[in-house]
DNA sequence: GGTAGTTACGAATTTCGTAACAATC
DNA sequence: GATTGTTACGAAATTCGTAACTACC
């Protein structure tokens, strides 16, 4: 399990698409198709049901979309307060 | 950022020691460190002082400390979840 | 035949471990 | 000189993209 497969997931789960998907992760589509099945393999069960329009989110997809979204926000928040902690520390006692 | 980076720096700085964290995460020493650095470099201060007995925390260390175990839980929590999920539905609708 | 996802496979990248280095007591 | 973290660098493992394949209308 890893964030990117996390990012992967998250991006074909919204627009139910591995190609579409690919395009706004600017990725190709057999690298994201094999997150999502790293991730299926890793889970021990299916995410999707493969359509012949695209991928529709099975239960425990559903279930592991709301996880994913906020794994995903809450590491954009720890870098986003470790960094601002960081620039406000160095306004405040200047080093050199 | 990844879970690897942030499951290091959970263990450094729970040892406080590049050494007993690696031999902890089955890993040598400079790959740790070099997760270590990493991290720093991403976020653009520094997570512990350098001592001449280990590693101590410093201010933005803490900090991220909590959201990495956060972070870590949740992903924890997330597989188990659904791997609970898929292992239930199995008993209860076998497929074969 | 067009649209979708997947598999094969070689190239590029990343990550590892051994060895050597630097710094502090 | 013993103990700590870091840098160098080649080897191993991972991940990517192109091309070819499969399946369904």
């Amino acid at each position: 399990m890893s964030l990117t497969h996390l990012q992967s997931f998250v991006a074909v789960a919204e627009e139910g698409h591995v190609g579409r998907a690919a395009r706004r992760l600017h990725l190709t589509q057999p690298p994201l198709s094999r997150h999502i099945l790293a991730l299926e393999d890793e889970l021990g069960t299916r995410l999707f049901e493969r359509t012949p329009r695209g991928m529709r989110l099975l239960p425990a997809g559903e279930t592991l979309l709301c996880h994913a979204r906020r794994i995903l926000a809450d590491v954009d928040t720890a870098v986003r307060t470790v960094r601002n902690l960081s620039t406000r520390e160095r306004s405040t006692h200047p080093e050199s």
